[in-house]
DNA sequence: GATGAATGAGTCTTCATTCAT
DNA sequence: GATGAATGAAGACTCATTCAT
């Protein structure tokens, strides 16, 4: 009985993390992540400003955590497609990966825009270290980096070429689905997938 | 008279809002943007409050005409470097373009870190709009394209590819000064250069 | 006519820190220092929360002005009147000028009760570092002094026995006026005036 | 079986009252009594913040049982000395009463800065009204009042005298050890004890 | 053109207290 | 009796911007 009474009250605790997470990310994607305050976010959660603190630091953590969780969910889906795809050329699975997360912000446009100007890579460190948490990257990363080891990179590069693909696709994403700078995404996807091709190449 | 009178009136206006530059300047590699307050800007200008919107809209504003003219400076640099050493392939120019900007951020690391997070193309489209005021940029920007011209890219992948060059060059510049991700500068270069290479041969 | 400009705006700022001085004085001993909000202070001063801080550091500090500003007026006005009425005793001198402190404060109660628990002997050291604002205080310090140095007191008990005097006043005061403890005022001052006749008697 | 059961019950309340009163003097003179929050108290002694009401009013309640406690047992502990010591003179008997104290709060100056800023008469009054719990503080206050009664004091005056010396006392302490104003503790233990003996004779 | 006093909305954060479990 | 999640009022302080002089 007692289990039983632990059990909805955590329950309830992770109701309410919830509605608080939902609340502000509705709230970063509509008005930005500077113009939304705390208020508005418990408001919309239906809590008091207090809980708020319970569960987060401040305005950043609960920031970071969106961050993670968005990217992971992406990361996730992105995974499981070229897992039932089944191609036997790993350039071809980095490609599909890819464009999977450029369809998927494309139809994101806001999340885009604040994930981009708080992207760090300190966050993804952190989150590779709980593997427990964040299995879908920490899967998706040995994916690829097998991937590329079979094929004869040597160690050292690996890391470092994953890096810069990512960085690159980050970026062009971003500019041609914000900015449309230098073109549209539609008209950068070929030029992209050309790039990514030449960089994974030995 | 009324002209010599006028065109010290005049000088006086540049006199103050470069003032205004150089404190603001100043206090952006300091303390941040952030934790940067109009207040102490026109404090270490030496104007007051009201005198800041007179030159300038707002915060936004001066960080924007900042990081112009900043990064034109560099450019400027980098760009007579490649002049002088009068290469014939066209990537090594390119490799001792970038390897330039690489170096002179490796000494600024601050104003890495302010122009990275506020930096966007509008603003560098706008520059290139204004070939009078940043013809630098410009003529950077040309001598690149037709070199590329030249070796035989289609005009239509010519600005995309730059543009990849470009913004892989800043990402993989701000992650490693700034936060050593995923490795030092030093061993980034290398990988980096390569990477530039294979994406600028036909 | 800049002269006199300016000393409109000069006179404006001082009558804007007096109306918050005067509200914050009304509030501390109405509602006490703690239960009076910055908010109570600017609204009765019928100005904007922001100009509170143009003025006054913090709570604390509007507070130790407050503080330093009472007791240095009731001290001036404790010396006029034994400088008036002309005693050629020492003694004589001390114990009127304690008996007007404490008919003063039978009149204050509220800012007694204010004053005591936000007394410290910092403050008064800062005010007679600063002669030209405390003048009052300097001077009803160097008079008792220089009484109690010309009846043979050695320089070194002096100041010691003098702060006795003061604090033993002080809490007498406080306890009788504010507590009745163990006694009224009234039954409690012939005692101690006697007790501060032993205690300058050498 | 009954009256064990409640008799441990009665047990376990008592342990967890202790608990928290140790917690919550441990934090005050640590942290301060503003600055340490009921939450800090609670966490200390390993109960639930609830728990803390079911024992004290609040925060103001448990500062004035400890201040009670404590001074008592500073009491106690004095007058255990004066009663080893057999002086015959009721003034050294005074003296040797407060040196005790005096050297006590040099060593215990977080508790000296505590105690002083909550300290009020009311308090030790309703102590003295609960003899069997304070039993130490009645004791010493009636083996004073009797000494000085046979030294041929008013009844009337008394109380009054002692008050005062106490009082003196207690600002003596407080300043000079916390403040060092207006000198060390060491510096004004002759002046004050002299004040005292000045007091106390007839 | 220049000034700088004044504004007041906006923001985060703390914490004593309650009450359903 | 005990718990601790939830509350939400209360509070201090900041700062970009305006405007009368």
């Amino acid at each position: 009985m007692s289990k039983e009474k632990n059990s909805k009250i955590h329950e309830n605790k992770i109701i309410k993390r919830n509605k608080l997470f939902d609340a502000a990310y509705d709230l970063f994607i509509t008005k930005g992540f500077t113009s939304t305050a705390i208020d508005d976010i418990v408001k919309k959660a239906g809590v008091a400003k207090g809980t708020f603190y319970l569960y987060f630091k401040d305005k950043y953590d609960i920031m970071d955590h969106l961050i993670l969780s968005k990217s992971s969910s992406v990361i996730k889906e992105a995974l499981q497609k070229i897992k039932d795809e089944n191609y036997d050329n790993y350039i071809d699975r980095v490609i599909s990966f890819t464009d999977y997360i450029v369809e998927y912000f494309k139809n994101n446009k806001m999340l885009l825009k604040i994930i981009h100007k708080n992207l760090s890579f300190g966050l993804f460190r952190k989150a590779l270290q709980k593997p427990e948490e964040y299995k879908e990257m920490k899967e998706a990363a040995d994916l690829l980096l097998s991937s590329l080891k079979k094929e004869g990179f040597s160690n050292d590069r690996i890391e470092k070429v994953l890096f810069m693909v990512i960085e690159l696709t980050g970026s062009v994403i971003y500019s041609s689905i914000i900015l449309e700078e230098p073109d549209t995404i539609e008209n950068m996807k070929p030029v992209l997938f050309m790039m990514i091709k030449k960089m994974l190449t030995i």
